[in-house]
DNA sequence: GCCAACGTTGGC
DNA sequence: GCCAACGTTGGC
């Protein structure tokens, strides 16, 4: 299984718009970037991601799971846009924050501190063992 | 609200 | 195929 992080700013579809859809889940649409497309083009059902609020908050605030390969994007007509579906699965119990992030050593390479503009980013496993131990939750 | 970083677009 | 212009993102 790999690890993944998909970064919103809340206030355009934050973790609670995120919650309510339940296990339907919901398109992760309008990404409009070749690497983040990529990135979920790779992904397989059952994959886990973290839900990162950007800008205001800057934190990890819950863990997501892909539930439907990639398919085109409903929000666009354009052929080259498409996108996965994820569910959450639950929130954590301590959110981690850029902060953190930025100052542990052994996340100091991760795409969120080395690329902060990528919107689906892959996360290392030894990076998402860390971060759920921050977050206190399991992996 | 500013600005740096970066990706995309389009003219040549 | 290059590169300048432009738009967007996201941290501060």
């Amino acid at each position: 299984m790999a690890y993944w992080l998909f970064k919103s700013e809340p206030e355009t579809w934050g973790w609670d718009d995120q919650v309510a859809k339940g296990d339907a889940g919901e398109e992760w649409n309008g990404v409009r970037n070749y690497q983040a497309r990529n990135n979920m083009r790779a992904m397989a059902i059952g994959d886990r991601g973290f839900f990162y609020h950007s800008n205001k908050t800057r934190e990890i605030v819950g863990v997501v799971e892909v539930i439907a390969l990639s398919h085109p994007d409903s929000t666009t007509d354009d052929p080259r846009w498409d996108c996965v579906d994820i569910k959450a699965v639950h929130p954590v119990v301590t959110p981690v924050s850029l902060d953190q992030i930025k100052a542990h050593p052994e996340l100091s390479e991760m795409v969120l501190v080395k690329s902060s503009r990528l919107s689906v980013q892959p996360v290392r496993e030894h990076e998402w063992n860390i971060i759920c131990a921050l977050a206190g939750i399991d992996v």
